[in-house]
DNA sequence: GATAATAGGGAATGATCGTTTCCGAATAAA
DNA sequence: TTTATTCGGAAACGATCATTCCCTATTATC
């Protein structure tokens, strides 16, 4: 059931991991014990799952506001401010699977690591696919390395994250508005 | 014993609180249960007193980071460079306490938040202080709004412990040569 | 020399954990 | 109508957890 599994999805985000009991997984997904050991082989399936799950509902936001720009500049531009909106207030403070996975279990999972990874290298060639249409279309200059450039916004996304999970505020148009300096 | 709460920050750095045991600590602190309890009120506090010791400890080396520069900006592309050694390599992988006290106990444990806060809070002083000071020497055009540089900047450093953390590489040159775009 | 205090250690305790097992109800098939 | 299968649930189980309690050795004081 997917619903089941978003409440899953939203449990481990606040809580993360280790932090988050058998217990606290059948009252999110309403399910007894018994039904979750029988949809999922033990509790890091249920992770894996939900992570996926995560993964692809932020993957389709992410392209969503990205779709909301007229070139490559203001589509990086839009998904920028998708993220800072995702990191902040409530969405903000209940946190990242994605972050909690890489902080609390990459160390430990070889699996999650990968998963994390996995992500992180799509958002990040997600990105740099942005800033090479740009660099196409004019919108952005054409001696922008996009790679490197990639690879530093995807620090500022997940630090976007980790600076939201700790409530600090973040101010979507004075952030990005920083951040495009990096485009020129 | 000092060597005793390094140790401990170790644990938690590469473990992080909920899969750190007393079992870790004791083996990590070469103490005894009872002895840690005789030093420590609980767990939590244990946590506290190595968080607070990580803190000076990577509070001392980035101010002897960014003291090998000359001006403003040069002192603060030292301590970025400084930063992404720390978060790649071995050392990344082993993690922040900060970071991971951010994602793991933030949502649970005010008391944690409060210090983290105050952490990034005091980084993102020392940057921004940075960007004053190249500014009155010259280094850095005066156009450029300290705070939210400083507040992006506090994102970066974070994000990077976390990509380090899921061991992406990340190339301090490379890196902090995009980064110091955004004092252009 | 005896007693008290201090320090360090490890077992015991009660609670919670993740997982397995078993139960009862509902549905499907013979 | 009977039997088998499926589904959902909750208790039982063994392990691990954080914390408390008690023991022993050493040092200090009288």
């Amino acid at each position: 059931m997917d619903t089941a599994l978003d409440r899953a999805v939203r449990v481990f985000c606040e809580r993360g991991y280790h932090a988050t009991s058998i217990g606290d997984l059948t009252a999110a997904m309403r399910l007894a014990t018994g039904s979750v050991y029988k949809a999922f082989r033990d509790k890091q399936a249920v992770f894996l799952a939900a992570f996926e799950r995560y993964a692809t509902v932020r993957r389709e936001q992410t392209r969503s506001a990205a779709a909301r720009g007229a070139n490559g500049r203001e589509r990086l531009r839009h998904m920028l401010l998708s993220y800072v909106e995702h990191s902040q207030g409530i969405e903000g403070r209940r946190g990242c699977i994605v972050v909690g996975g890489a902080v609390e279990l990459a160390a430990l999972d070889p699996e999650v690591r990968a998963r994390v990874n996995a992500q992180l290298e799509t958002n990040e060639s997600f990105i740099a696919g942005l800033i090479r249409e740009g660099q196409a279309d004019g919108s952005i200059p054409r001696h922008v390395d996009a790679d490197d450039t990639a690879r530093l916004m995807i620090c500022i996304t997940q630090g976007m994250r980790v600076v939201g999970k700790a409530r600090l505020p973040l101010d979507g148009e004075r952030l990005v508005g920083v951040a495009l300096k990096l485009l020129a």
